[in-house]
DNA sequence: CAGACTACGCAAAACGTTACGTGAATGCCA
DNA sequence: TGGCATTCACGTAACGTTTTGCGTAGTCTG
């Protein structure tokens, strides 16, 4: 309630000395620091955000924009980035979109209206239009996460597909599987295409070919991999593990394996490139990927606050972060 | 971009005809009225909010405070929320303080800098000095959801704790148990204490008697739960059924009977009063209430509106909203 | 010791909006 | 036709900041 007036009036010097001193954009002698300095514990004076907004053009103040607020992932990023950014000053607007572009764009409008400082964005889809248009609806410092968007001019935060897609091909042939099915997302989707190379690429250097029947897309829907894991598992020779890229293929393949009254890991090993929290104390446990969000977040965190410092003498950026394999009891060993 | 002026100067009005037509604050003629409109198209004119907030003294922006944001249940609620907020204008900040009161109160007084026209808080803790210290803290309108303060001079919406302990006895005495083991939180929580109750009380409906080794006190965190599963499945007689009060609890459990090799529900049967979603597909699917969050976000939004609305002619309201209970395979039928 | 520079403090003008008070038309009735 | 509401438009003052430009004192330099 106190204003930077009371504080003035009760130092007895002008608001303008006050700003100076709380700000450090001008020259006061240290006695009047002082007496400022005490006014305002005093009068208990926190500068007024909005007015500063208002003068300033730019509030502290980040959006996030997620296609689903609801899912762990985007939870566990939310918490994390809200962390790594009120340590600095910045509180966070936040909306999510279920995917739809449009609102999507609606939401990156109504942040810039109300002037965030940046914007975190984990893209609802992807291609060159879309970048175009995100490209031209955003004017403040942003960084993309989760997903890529070819040729956006943001810098962007993601996972290292290509060493995970490694990580988890490898397991699987340590423990003997070589009839492997894999679960494609949708197409054209970064993190899918990537998951799917690198998996390719890491059978080929084992010099292993790949089976085009175990091969299923697009397959990003439960239902999709509840259908899909009934055609793999009747064909003549069907996979010993089955990879799934994310989390709503890996509970549609559950489910489907328990529908047709499959065993895992005994009758056909599961693991996956998105795991979930509380999975643990489950059985079976998936053996899946472990995204370091709290990275993500930290570096996606970085990333904005130098842009919004005003380095801009460099070009996009994209920082991959590493994922490691949590083992627990979905594959077994064959020989 | 385009501010009021522009949007005055090409309708050849005043900026106050401009504002009065847009707010219809005051009366202005059809003609100008028309002006000003086609004007506001040209310009691409929304006013600012930011401005606003500063001459309003209030933001069209409401802010959301829970204890970690992680959770499957806040994270379903803050979604639910934005969406019933956003479709009335509002936008929301968030924030979460991982259980610790002194980060809640910075945050409500954070929010409170920021102006936002109401809160909806989970609270942290509880009890009479808590309440006092948030009813000073908050001076806009608040709702608090989840957990019960009590004597709060808040609108409050939360579960039917009562009719859950119903819900969930009557199902375990329909099955056939009566050694019945039951988990108490955290001392003092209402949720806590109104589904211990509830138990108790729909036993003592029942003619049962509630055997005393079988209530385990406290048990709010995961390794609780795991200790409480071992003592209890020890005793001389072990119960038939485990009722676990929060999702800690029953990780909790799920990792203890798995460590002692009891099978659920074979050995024992396993049900709770929170249930979480992904869980469908893994074995076995806890039976367990489930909570309608999205009622929950609605009426919060409702009470919180009508605050806002300047409706104060009535004391606190307290809003209980019913869970109903989801049957899934945790728990077995004894004869 | 004069002149020039530095350090410091203040008044006032923004930022974009809403709302108060004033005043000029218009319409109505006597 | 004069008086009096009523209607409507407008100028202007806020809201609480930051920042620009200017003035005054004090300090250095030659």
């Amino acid at each position: 309630m106190a204003t930077i007036k009371d504080v003035a009036r009760i130092a007895n010097v002008s608001i303008t000395t006050v700003s100076a001193t709380i700000n450090g954009t001008a020259p006061v002698s240290k006695a009047l620091q002082q007496r400022v300095w005490d006014a305002v514990k005093i009068a208990g004076y926190h500068a007024d955000p909005i007015a500063r907004n208002l003068r300033m053009g730019v509030s502290k103040t980040i959006g996030l924009i997620v296609p689903d607020i609801a899912t762990p992932w985007a939870a566990h990023l939310a918490k994390a980035m809200q962390r790594a950014l009120s340590d600095v000053g910045y509180n966070m607007l936040f909306a999510s979109n279920d995917d739809d572009p449009e609102r999507e764009f609606r939401e990156i409008e109504l942040f810039s209206s109300h002037r965030v400082a940046g914007m975190v964005i984990a893209p609802t889809t992807h291609g060159e239009a879309y970048a175009e248009r995100l490209a031209e609806a955003v004017h403040t410092p942003t960084v993309l996460v989760d997903r890529i968007v070819e040729n956006a001019r943001f810098d962007a935060v993601t996972d290292d597909n290509q060493l995970g897609a490694q990580l988890i091909t490898r397991y699987l042939l340590k423990l003997g599987h070589k009839e492997i099915a894999f679960l494609v997302g949708r197409p054209g989707i970064s993190s899918s295409d990537e998951r799917y190379a690198g998996f390719r690429e890491t059978m080929a250097v084992a010099g292993l070919p790949v089976r085009d029947d175990l091969v299923r897309r697009p397959v990003f829907r439960r239902e999709h991999a509840f259908a899909a894991v009934q055609q793999l598992m009747t064909l003549p020779t069907p996979p010993t593990a089955i990879a799934c890229i994310n989390i709503a293929q890996l509970l549609g393949t559950m489910a489907g394996l328990q529908n047709m009254g499959l065993k895992v890991p005994d009758d056909v090993s599961v693991i996956s490139f998105d795991g979930f929290h509380p999975a643990e104390g489950w059985q079976p446990g998936i053996t899946a990927l472990t995204q370091d969000i709290t990275s993500i977040s930290i570096k996606a965190a970085e990333l904005l606050l130098a842009r919004i410092g005003g380095e801009v003498d460099y070009g996009p950026r994209l920082v991959r972060v590493a994922p490691s394999l949590t083992v627990r009891t979905s594959c077994r060993s064959i020989q």
